[in-house]
DNA sequence: ATATTTTTTGCATACGAATGCAAATACTTA
DNA sequence: TAAGTATTTGCATTCGTATGCAAAAAATAT
């Protein structure tokens, strides 16, 4: 198999023109004239020339690549994240370089080194942190760090997440304004902001009515988690009536427990809440209230944080948090006499 | 922010060596000195060094980018996939570089011009096919393309599946064995290999055995379409005591509207059968029969013709079929006497 | 010790495209 | 028509790294 590949250089010996002509052609915004741009159009296009990407941005220093870590794509809030992320980013031009975290190890100071071997135009960070040390590499670099889903006592790292803290005081309100008594909650990892400020916006609320956490236990994001925790409340005499699952994912894994494990009725005798607005959570067969993150706005504001830091490497780095609506649904109840079945 | 790149020539500056020496300490197998290794390799620590891959690529025609075409991250599948593939890929020191194929248009000759622009060392698409046209000027390009999950009459292209005649078969006996009388099937999009091959290998093992469908409609792969083909389906007054959808994606929404919708029981009164076995099948609210796609055996495959097809530009395309049991659930009932029931 | 082989090293060049600069051409204006 | 201005063009260089080649150094054999 020959490969040959063709060269500005080629092009311009075709179009009987300089080789700077051809890549002027290329340039948006570059001086060339109408005459010349048309033969080397043509002359491009009957050899199938297309500049080459890599040797571009050896000489601009932009390669058009943003750099992307994910860890958890099973949970589905990502893939859909991941695809909005890529269409945006794909109508500007930009491509995405996927680099998976291995969930054990905190290797991420490992994967951003390699990120930055590519010499990316910026690197987003899906659900994951990284290091101090690494994000002054970053930063040395020129390379416009985004966390996405999470923040970090970091200022020289951009954030983008949903107002977390707000949204698990709405879950908060509504489960008391149900009529709940026993209230619970059923934590991600903990090392997450997520996870902390979901938490902390839902107690401070239940403090702020005079409550307090009925039940708690750990899923760590993870659905096997998740499911051990669930068994574990709710193996007591006195169950709670209402429990805030800290994800969408783990909200189905413990919806299943309490239904088919242990035989329960949602949300007559529990009521579940999660946090994200997959798209399953609308799903009738589990039909799950939850906390929206807008994925669609949350991915807007990252990309034109991104592009932004390009075109101006001086933007100082912005921490966004967009606020989303509490989704009613039917996984739980909302009159306060229906508290009395149990 | 003053962004300052560390080079290959000021590490070499200070460790004392020429720039070629600093390249072959980084480059494997290359000719260096123990001593001479050790000096650069502090300098480079010292001053944070890691090589340009793009600079390099340029030189060795190698980028260790592999391209990748999804277009429908909705379907669990493909994020289980994306997420195995880049794994696979990073151990041995390859990224991905993703590419949203909108699902509107059939503009994926204009998304791999796109990808060729990265001079990838090689593209996969995932469920989507390429103009023969397309294929050609990869093959001039050197470039080997893999089909993931589709296959397609080009023998320059290789291909991944499982084996969808097949599986298609087994549903096909299966739901027979079971007793079933009024068998239907609810089709993918009717431009996929995995369709065809999917429908064609159930109908054939009906006819087999004497039987043909019983009703069919189209979903597209679609969860909208295949509510509406549901629907559809399921008004007449002899509704079909089993259906086969082409994929599981599809086949949880055809369930929500036979259960939520239309109020009929599952298994009792439909079987259900779906393809892919993504890890939604198997909870509990669902616990639907389905044929696995050995997604972990796919990907791998992918990966080796991959790496082959780098090492050896003259690797001939394979076309990969693996074969995936039926994993039997609760959507299905087996018993013949069964079926009297309606 | 010298001759011979092997290993290590630096020099110079190449990869493909972008760009500052000056020369050449085209266009205005008087 | 000549002088002046604006637009195009090509030359030469640059980005950061890899590599063929020949020179230098080290290791081995005689």
């Amino acid at each position: 198999m020959i490969t040959k590949k063709i060269t500005s250089l080629e092009v311009a010996k075709l179009a009987g023109v300089s080789q700077s002509a051809v890549s002027r052609v290329f340039t948006p915004g570059a001086s060339v004239a109408n005459k010349t741009k048309e033969k080397v159009r043509s002359a491009a296009t009957k050899l199938g020339y297309r500049p080459n990407i890599l040797a571009r941005s050896l000489i601009t220093g932009k390669s058009r690549i943003i750099g992307l870590v994910v860890a958890h794509l099973d949970n589905y809030f990502y893939p859909e994240a991941l695809e909005l992320l890529s269409n945006a980013l794909q109508k500007k031009g930009y491509h995405v370089l996927v680099f998976m975290a291995t969930k054990t190890a905190g290797n991420i100071d490992d994967i951003v080194d390699e990120i930055l071997d590519y010499q990316v135009d910026g690197i987003i960070l899906a659900s994951v942190a990284m290091s101090s040390n690494l994000a002054s590499r970053c930063a040395a670099a020129g390379v416009h760090v985004i966390l996405f889903n999470r923040t970090q006592d970091d200022n020289r790292l951009s954030t983008v997440t949903s107002d977390n803290l707000l949204g698990g005081g709405k879950v908060a309100k509504f489960l008391i304004a149900g009529g709940h008594k026993r209230i619970a909650y059923i934590a991600g990892w903990e090392g997450a902001s997520t996870q902390r400020d979901r938490e902390d916006g839902f107690v401070d609320e239940l403090k702020q009515q005079g409550r307090s956490l009925y039940a708690r236990e750990v899923g760590n994001y993870i659905q096997d988690d998740a499911r051990q925790a669930a068994r574990k409340m709710f193996t007591n005499d006195e169950i709670p009536d209402a429990v805030f699952v800290a994800s969408d994912d783990m909200a189905f894994a413990v919806m299943d427990v309490i239904r088919y494990e242990l035989g329960l009725k949602i949300p007559e005798q529990v009521s579940v809440v999660g946090y994200d607005d997959v798209p399953i959570a609308s799903w009738p067969a589990y039909d799950l209230t939850t906390v929206r993150q807008p994925a669609n706005r949350m991915v807007a504001e990252t990309v034109s944080i991104i592009l932004e830091s390009i075109e101006d490497p001086d933007t100082k780095p912005r921490r966004i948090q967009i606020d989303g609506p509490l989704i009613m649904r039917g996984s739980t109840r909302i009159s306060n006499n229906a508290s009395m079945e149990n």
